[in-house]
RNA sequence: GCCGGAGUGGCGGAAUUGGUAGACGCGCACGACUCAAAAUCGUGUACCGCAAGGUGUGAGGGUUCGAUUCCCUCCUCCGGCACCA
């Protein structure tokens, strides 16, 4: 054995070892005691995984390997999210064919894998550009358009001009492109989209069964936006119309007092025909850009149209204005002004010198008139001013006349969702077909499956124009008129790369098959995802996609769970100075140079050492030093066997580091886990060595943090095979008790004195011995209104 | 504005149900080894104070024998939603 810990060559002896006797490939036919551990996929962009990417991918690897340990049949593979822009705007810049790039950058990533020592089984890698794969991102859309969740649609889209494409709501973020933070505009295009809207629900509900950070959750949950409310119908004076009007405070109905429309709004439209003001001011607001909108603030601009719609609880007038505050897409595109409890509603009708009505007492009693903004804010109360609803409380009052408006055929209840359908048209080159074609008359046929994979064709240039570059081949469109016949012109968009990674967790499963999305037995095994590991940026996102696919996917019967992932754990972001490490910022630290210097484990072990896989934090590498010491200590004690006797302190130490460990890698808490692993070495080192035994049983417990020098340790102590396949450690709660115990002692809440006693000591000589400490004589002094004894932890008086 | 999460030494961070705040590590200081440096090992290290002691977990209150932990008010940072009716 070399006397030095020489990291590289241990870890690429290793690497090599793991790979030969396939030690991490899985039979997922006769796998016992399944346990799916999923970290989201990357992009095989060119550049080299940052400090980043070992972040993300190098903890989950600890802890699948812990999961092996514990006895499960732990899946943890990889794969590549090969579509997209990353590899599409490479491929623009350099010339090579995305086809060719692809293929190159994956071959590296997965030798940067290995050298990470990761437990991938690689033989069921996957990648979402291969036609293996895309024949089913394309299958899906077929089922999806089969199943009617598919349609094509012409009106307002989110246009990225930056990326010269469309995209979906989600892919907004702050009005920008969430990919490259170009300002998003709005443009009448006709587009595929995906009914997300009909999961609205089901998306809701699911959440409740599901173990996923609250935070998730919510966010989800705000995304999706559900409100309750009623449709409140009033009739127009001198018109055979009506004016629909979304509220969910009906309760305040009593205080209302005019009603707004939006510009796009049919009735403001018919007015605008004979009234030149509101056609004017309409024609204004629609031409308004985003940004023009945004300048203007909460300023409240509006016509008035001349008509009025009777509130049929008090019989009044409520004049009929135009205003651009009020949204067409959102609810009817209507709302009831109740200035007196809404804070748009009271500044328009300051505004434009409205009526204003209280009907909700304030919290302090006050029922005087309503004159300022602040009196505007307050929500919660008690009715007045509202007839049958005085006195009630405004969630009761909300309840009653909802009925009562409901009875009388005024309104009628009604759920509303945030969520829109899914844009999942590109206008992109480098994704997976849409298999649609059109016949002369542009009437949308599905591709027959026995044409799958559609294939993406090659004589197009890829450059991105704004129209599918697509349009350009020749090939395919003589593919299409040879299949399909004269005239018949194929759909030339692909799809929004997020269709590729809604189901990628099924073909992980599928190993290629091509009859099936996943075999039956295999997905009731396997799935949902056990534990599947990714960034909180992908909440409203991916997160929402696939858990949609899934759902549609077990509706039309090809999979037995609606959920997708059972468990969900959001690493932390590793930042550099405050921004999130990429190529294109050029603030992306490599790894290379540490891990050349302390190894793949020593940097393995640190960057589950810096904090709890949960936080992240920002990068700095002044603690390496540390978990490299540790690894050396570890090294020299167990390998160039420093042995000793086995002692009580030993077996103790051991013993709690086996509990802490256990129980913090449980709840991915790797930091305080290697703390105690260190925390037993200092004992050992301290004794002067360590036994065989406690060796063995130590080089287990590291075996997930540092797997190449566990290994080695578990060979050099003489045993066969590989640690990784040995069984986790447990501890025997008896070793862990010490028999003496330190009990403090404090007087008036202050610890004035310690002293050790036997673990069983009683009550009353606990008080005895802790009144008999000097220290603790001085302070007690005088009557002793109270004692309180906690047992094994501390003695406290009170004077 | 609304909904989440978080604020602890010089730094990263510990403290699962209220029970000795600061584990573990970095850094720093001193010492050993060395001609010297690095590496390694040892000792110390929240703050104020010579000490006794006092003060300390974003700020201020409260409950309790005892609060980083529970309650109230406020501040700051991060994430999400937002003229959404």
């Amino acid at each position: 054995m070399p006397a030095e810990y020489d990291s590289s060559s241990i870890e690429a002896k290793w690497q090599k070892k793991w790979e030969e006797a396939k030690a991490f490939e899985v039979d997922l036919n006769k796998s016992k005691d399944p346990y799916y551990c999923l970290v989201m996929f990357p992009y095989p962009s060119g550049a080299k995984l940052h400090v980043g990417h070992w972040y993300m991918y190098s903890v989950p690897d600890s802890y699948s390997r812990f999961m092996k340990m514990q006895g499960k049949d732990v899946f943890h593979p990889m794969g590549f999210d090969a579509f997209g822009l990353p590899a599409e705007n490479y491929a623009i810049k350099t010339g090579v064919h995305p086809n060719e790039s692809i293929k190159e950058n994956v071959d590296v990533m997965i030798e940067q894998f290995k050298r990470m020592g990761c437990m991938y089984d690689w033989s069921k890698s996957l990648n979402t550009s291969d036609p293996a794969y895309y024949r089913w991102t394309q299958w899906l859309f077929l089922k999806m358009f089969e199943n009617d969740l598919a349609y094509k649609k012409e009106g307002d889209v989110n246009y990225c001009p930056g990326c010269k494409t469309v995209l979906a709501n989600e892919q907004v973020w702050d009005g920008k492109c969430e990919r490259c933070d170009s300002l998003v505009e709005q443009k009448p295009l006709t587009q595929w989209y995906w009914k997300t809207t009909k999961y609205s629900q089901r998306l809701l509900d699911g959440l409740e069964k599901i173990d996923w950070p609250e935070k998730t959750k919510m966010m989800q949950m705000n995304w999706i936006g559900k409100k309750q409310g009623i449709n409140i119908s009033y009739d127009i004076e001198e018109s055979d119309d009506k004016i629909v009007c979304f509220t969910t405070r009906p309760d305040t109905n009593f205080g209302a007092t005019f009603v707004v429309i939006a510009p796009e709004h049919e009735f403001a439209q018919k007015v605008a025909k004979d009234n030149k003001d509101v056609a004017s001011y309409i024609e204004a607001a629609i031409n308004k850009t985003e940004l023009e909108r945004q300048e203007e603030g909460r300023k409240k601009t509006g016509a008035f149209t001349g008509f009025y719609a009777i509130n049929q609880l008090t019989k009044k007038k409520m004049p009929i204005w135009v205003s651009d505050f009020v949204l067409g897409g959102f609810g009817t595109g209507a709302v009831v002004g109740v200035p007196g409890h809404d804070v748009r509603d009271f500044e328009f009708a300051q505004e434009f010198d409205l009526e204003v009505i209280r009907v909700v007492v304030a919290s302090d009693g006050d029922t005087s008139e309503i004159t300022s903004i602040e009196q505007v804010q307050e929500a919660e109360g008690t009715m007045i001013n509202s007839d049958f609803l005085d006195g009630m409380d405004i969630h009761e009052a909300t309840q009653k006349i909802m009925d009562h408006m409901a009875e009388k055929g005024w309104g009628e209840r009604i759920t509303t969702y945030r969520l829109r359908d899914w844009t999942v048209s590109r206008q992109r080159y480098w994704g997976s077909l849409i298999p649609i074609v059109y016949d002369p008359d542009g009437k949308p046929h599905p591709v027959p499956e026995e044409h799958l994979p559609w294939l993406l064709p090659t004589d197009v240039e890829f450059k991105p124009t704004g129209t599918s570059p697509i349009a350009q081949s020749k090939e395919l469109k003589e593919r299409v008129e040879k299949i399909f016949g004269k005239g018949w012109t194929p759909e030339v968009d692909t799809m929004d790369t997020f269709v590729c990674s809604s189901f990628y967790q099924f073909r992980f499963l599928a190993e290629g098959n091509q009859k099936e999305l996943v075999p039956k037995d295999i997905d009731k095994k396997w799935m949902p995802v056990d534990m599947y590991i990714g960034g909180p940026e992908h909440a409203c996102m991916h997160l929402i996609y696939a858990r949609f696919v899934t759902m549609a996917l077990k509706d039309f019967g090809f999979v037995a769970n609606a959920e997708p992932f059972q468990k969900l754990f959001h690493q932390g972001l590793i930042t550099n100075k405050g921004a999130k490490m990429s190529k294109s910022k050029g603030n992306a630290v490599s790894p290379d140079d540490f891990v050349n210097k302390y190894g793949s484990d020593a940097f393995r072990l640190y960057m589950m050492f810096m904090g709890p896989f949960s936080e992240g934090g920002d990068w700095n590498d002044t603690g390496i030093k540390g978990v490299c010491r540790f690894a050396q200590k570890v090294y020299k004690i167990i390998v160039q066997n420093k042995k000793c006797e086995q002692s009580k302190e030993l077996t103790t130490a051991l013993n709690i580091a086996i509990k802490k460990a256990t129980e913090d890698i449980e709840r991915l808490h790797f930091n305080t886990a290697i703390s105690a692993l260190m925390e037993f070495m200092n004992v050992c080192d301290k004794q002067g060595g360590i036994d065989a035994e406690s060796a063995k049983t130590f080089t287990k417990l590291l075996a997930p943090l540092a797997p190449h020098l566990a290994e080695e340790l578990w060979e050099s102590l003489g045993e066969k095979g590989f640690v990784i396949n040995q069984k986790w450690p447990t501890y025997d709660p008896k070793l862990i008790k010490t028999d003496t115990i330190t009990i403090a002692v404090q007087v008036n809440g202050k610890v004035r004195g310690e002293f050790e006693a036997s673990v069983d000591i009683s009550e009353a000589d606990a008080i005895t011995q802790a009144k008999e400490l000097q220290n603790v004589a001085k302070f007690i002094e005088g009557d002793i209104k109270k004692e309180i004894y906690v047992k094994g932890k501390l003695v406290s008086l009170v004077v």
